[in-house]
DNA sequence: TGTACATCAGTGAACGCGCGTTCACTGATGTAC
DNA sequence: TGTACATCAGTGAACGCGCGTTCACTGATGTAC
């Protein structure tokens, strides 16, 4: 049963998005092709005439969450974009989430172009939190590039912290309550301590 | 042939050390059973004289991962255990860091137990950090607190970030490189934004 | 516009393979006498 | 202290199962005339 380009194209669509959720929900190697096409209402048999192999639909499923996650951000504030990256709900929405704080342990084991992209996507993704730093007042180049920086990676270890500790549900929410109010702070004054300070402090 | 109950303890533990640096190296689902008695110098047959299931040995491994950190850590000042952990040579030892940072993302997909062990893990890992604060000066309890939880999650943050855009070198060591100067500069002026402004930017 | 045929998205059975786990067996250790 | 026997750490074959991938087939779509 042959169907139209339209449907054809439709279909592809649907497992890389499906897919994209599903690998950030249980991990790359935690589901199989068979299920990846079950969920997206189809046979596994089908799989092969959209991709080369799993690792390609890895790749463009990584890809889709991270165009995804650009689309999403742009043109957010920074401090709405700190709210929504360091909550619980983010926390537990690690299928919608992302794809950094899902699988950025786990890119590192996948195949290479697999790595390109979360190389790609993080790159990105500093340059849009530099982009939404720049919406209040205008900072230096250089700091508001170390603002990017540090700010990212307090809201991804913050995410991942609340996640790892979320046995414990009190540790978990405390640290995403703390690394948010810390975080807001330091984008709100546009400054970090190591602006305050003289570099005799840094080795 | 049969060992004596030393012989046996210290393949015991053999496992679980091994189990914890590739667990770490390759995500619990990217290393087998046979393999790892296999990395001990056994064959896969006497795993289950020594635990009662793989995710038995995953729980194991990661308490003594945890063990190992604490042991590391401990005694060491804010700015050299900040310095060891936001790094080239942590970034590139997987295998042998941080827990957290290896599997953190991929122990909300594990067992119960295993949860309960990193939950347990990030509790004690930021109460260690919450002492080394106290080595140089006193801080008050809560802003002590509050300053572990965000360099705990810079740290994390910073090298989760360096790993995934590892297939950009440059991006990775400008990451731990910005990530380690502004850490460093909270810890060692003892504060962070949050302290130096009114409560009224923070909703 | 209608007809004949090639295309190819999707199906479902089958492939070899490695997984976690079980089991009968071995033989040195540890123990009972 | 020496001997007989039970224990059990470790071996290696085997288990069922699900994995990623292949394949012959189906039949509606898309195309050539």
């Amino acid at each position: 049963m042959k169907v139209t380009k339209e449907q054809a194209l439709a279909s592809r669509r649907r497992i890389v998005e499906r897919a994209s959720e599903l690998f950030r929900k249980r991990g790359f190697d935690g589901i199989g092709v068979a299920d990846l096409m079950k969920a997206s209402g189809m046979t596994h048999g089908g799989f092969y005439r959209h991709f080369a192999s799993k690792d390609d639909l890895a790749r463009e499923a990584a890809i889709f969450a991270y165009d995804r996650l650009e689309r999403e951000t742009e043109g957010k504030s920074i401090q709405s974009l700190l709210k929504r990256y360091i909550s619980t709900v983010h926390r537990d929405d690690v299928a919608g989430g992302c794809p950094t704080s899902a699988l950025g342990a786990d890119a590192m084991r996948q195949a290479e172009p697999v790595r390109k992209v979360f190389a790609e996507g993080v790159e990105t993704w500093l340059g849009m939190i530099g982009d939404a730093l720049d919406g209040d007042r205008t900072l230096e180049p250089s700091h508001r590039r170390e603002l990017a920086i540090d700010l990212a990676a307090r809201a991804v270890g913050a995410l991942i912290l609340s996640r790892a500790a979320k046995a414990k549900p009190d540790l978990s929410d405390e640290i995403l309550t703390t690394a948010l109010r810390t975080s807001l702070n330091a984008a709100a004054t546009g400054s970090d301590p190591a602006t305050h300070f003289t570099p005799r402090q840094i080795p």
